[in-house]
DNA sequence: TACCAATCGTGAATCGTTTGCAGTAGCCAT
DNA sequence: ATGGCTACTGCAAACGATTCACGATTGGTA
């Protein structure tokens, strides 16, 4: 039961480079695969599985099978707001971690820097190194907390 | 795909509190919900479904029935610790937020005056009240950083 | 003690995800 | 270019966690 090993962080901001990081690592270059690739780089948000199957008209297993092996070599990875199907986004659009409103469902997406204090004081009181990559930070958003007084 | 709602808080430590409270709701008190009340209170630990429904001979869909029962009453909430089925535990028993180690998979519990200074730094920096109840905190455990050295 | 809704057990459906298998197609080396 | 090795594909079926539909029970009340 333990969550998505940390594979060596890649950074890169275009097709071409993840498509390198990808042969690095000695994975072919499918037409599933640039396609899934294709559709993670033009959502710049994290998306599910199915969202890109369906689009795509690539048979959903594939799909999965794909997110799997870009996850395993560090190229995708994927983030659980709240329930519902895990969302894959691409590593090299940065780790950005998420604060999920659960009273409207939003979800906003910090830069690592952001969240760094919190994560001191975190690492301070209680020894752990915490990441927010995987669940994110749920509660109640600003704008939640002024219409619903709670 | 929002989470579990926010019952209003009860608070209660003993078998008789937690029925009482189920009475004022109306609930009755069935065989099957006993056991399961019983269980959770034993358990002293969130567990999962199937752990109750194994242990007390209970159908598992019965056992899902009552915990959801029980949930939308709030006197039973669940966590995802990593994957895996969510683990319920008993509302009245605190409401303990975890630090959940993804390298060697164990949870620390926290009283949630333990993560008030964190909640409040979140709060001033991004307007988000945080609750780490439904998803824990994950990370390194102060021990796994020690020996795996990341 | 009889009633009636809340709850039960059984079984089947659903959702998200993984696996097995036989065929196909990237990539590399001639 | 051509052929071969193997990573990959589609299809189908299995999977774990959870929910739903049903008619049979049973807990609380009158």
């Amino acid at each position: 039961m333990t969550l998505a090993p940390q594979a060596n962080r890649l950074a890169f901001r275009s097709f071409d480079e993840a498509v390198a990081a990808l042969r690095e690592r000695g994975m072919r270059l499918s037409t599933a695969r640039r396609l899934a690739l294709e559709a993670l780089f033009a959502a710049e948000r994290p998306v599910s599985a199915e969202w890109i199957a369906e689009r795509l008209k690539i048979e959903l297993t594939s799909v999965y099978r794909n997110l799997e092996a870009l996850e395993r070599n560090g190229i995708v990875r994927h983030v659980h707001l709240g329930h519902g199907p895990g969302l894959y986004l691409l590593v090299g659009e940065g780790e950005r971690e998420y604060l999920y409103c659960e009273r409207c469902g939003s979800a906003q997406a910090l830069e690592p820097e952001q969240l760094d204090p919190v994560r001191e004081q975190i690492r301070e009181r209680f020894g752990h190194r915490a990441r927010f990559t995987h669940f994110p930070i749920v509660g109640t958003c600003a704008a939640c907390q002024v219409a619903g007084g709670a």
